[in-house]
Parts: C-alpha cells; sequence; structure tokens
DNA sequence: TAGGGTGTTGACTATCAACTCAACAGCGGC
DNA sequence: GCCGCTGTTGAGTTGATAGTCAACACCCTA
C-alpha cells in the first residue's frame, strides 16, 4: 500500500471528508485531494504529524506509531531520528553493517530484544 | 568538532586552496569560504560526497567513511541510508527503542557484532 | 430542480535551499 | 609598488517544495 492510499484509506475509516479532516491540519482540502492523487508529493513532516495526530485520536490508534508509519511511507525519516542518527556516528556504522536488504519485523524484533536486555 | 571547521582542517590537511577544492568539486570557491565560514548550511550531500572523495584520495582516508562523517556533521543522513530506512520499517521502530541517548562506538561495535554472528 | 455536501483539477504563488558572480582586501615576494 | 595568490562578503539567481485559490462536476435528497 503507497501513501496516497493509506491516507484514503484511513481518512476514510475515521469517517472524515476531505475539508473535514484538512480543516483540522490547517491546509487547503484540496491539498489533500491532490495527496490522495497522488497528483503531488506526499506533504511535510509536520502535516504528517498533524494527520497522524487527528487520524490516531479518531481512530484510537497510537499516534507516534501512525506518525512513523505515514512518514516513512512517504519516504521520509521522522526528523527527531533523523538527529539522533545524526548525534551518533556509531549508529550510522550499525546500519551500514546491515547492508541493504530488507529484514523482517522478526529479525528486527530480535535486535530489539537483545539490545533491551543488555 | 563542527562542520565548517572539520571542513577547512580537512582542506588545509590536504594542502589545497579554497579554489584549489572548489575547482574539482565543482563549486564557486566563494561558497566553500562561507561554508568554512559558517556563513550559510553546509552543502548538499552531492557537494559533500565531491568534498570527501577528493580529500580522502588527497589525504589517503576511506571514501566512504570520510563521506559519512562529514554527512553527519553536516547534520544529515547518508540517502542510501534514508531509502534502506524508509524501505524498513522496523528499523525504525529499532532506532526508537535505542532512546535518544548518544551510545559509545563500543555499544555500536557490540550490536554489529551480534548482528553479524546472527 | 435546487442546494448542500462531496471530490478533482489547473493555474498560480511564496518560501527556501543551494548555489553563482562581482567586488574587494590582505599578504608575500620580487 | 604591483602582481599573484589567498580568503571574505553582499547581492542576486535558479529550481524545487509546499502549498493556496477559483472553478467546476458529481452525487443525494427534499
Amino acid at each position: 500500500m503507497d501513501f496516497p492510499q493509506r491516507l484514503r484509506a484511513l481518512r476514510r475509516e475515521a469517517r472524515l471528508s476531505q475539508r473535514g479532516l484538512a480543516d483540522q491540519v490547517n491546509v487547503d482540502f484540496t491539498y489533500l485531494s491532490k495527496i490522495e492523487n497522488g497528483r503531488v508529493e506526499p506533504p511535510s513532516e509536520t502535516v504528517l504529524k498533524n494527520i497522524a495526530g487527528v487520524l490516531a485520536e479518531e481512530l484510537g490508534l497510537d499516534e507516534t506509531e501512525l506518525s512513523d508509519e505515514l512518514i516513512t511511507l512517504a519516504g521520509k525519516i521522522p526528523s527527531d531520528l533523523a538527529e539522533t542518527l545524526a548525534r551518533n556516528p556509531g549508529a550510522v556504522r550499525f546500519l551500514r553493517s546491515l547492508g541493504d536488504d530488507v529484514r523482517s519485523a522478526d529479525e528486527w524484533q530480535k535486535l530489539i530484544q537483545g539490545q533491551e536486555t543488555e
């Protein structure tokens, strides 16, 4: 599922019109339309976070998780994570050591566990 | 050491004038001057990579490492890593699980090792 | 058949990042 | 004292990003 599709699906699930959502997010509703139709790039992180905020509330989801999902779907990196990375040169080396194969959720989960028990 | 200082230090170590480096990197030398004086933001990743290429060659350093160092010092994320992240939702969760404390090189090294033995 | 609510589109705009260009100033020889 | 090399600065350019605004079309229903 790409970003436009996912956004539209979530918005409909929340039973919001484009105008309804756009108003709460402080953008023009025609902009949402273009986004959902892939006519323009996904919006800025600010707008993405606002959207995640409204939709998470409306759907009873975790805001951070939804925000992360939308932001990465949009092909961006949450800016707070980006900062963490920039301040952790080791993290960059670590990520490089992984190669660019896509890992399964399970594999990542293991890494997280390994991390936590330390 | 911040980005402007580091760049100037490296350039001098390589015994290059601003014009000398700028020429090889295809930017105007006055731009380098502004960068080294912090008058403007660090340059684009493209330019950063070119700079790293020239300086690594000149100084006998590993190009990828120098590139990563400069890019992160510049407060950015190497775009290939960014893509890897965007394609690995799990990686984002993993990074979040780390919190934003800065880890030592050692700790990261352990993680890398743990990873490799799997 | 009119009117509110829905979504789509094209044209336009404002802001910003990433630079270039012209000008000038200091310093070391020779 | 001027020439060649160094670096600094202010003003301007260019292309991309992130939107807005006006107009229109499709329902549904009263």
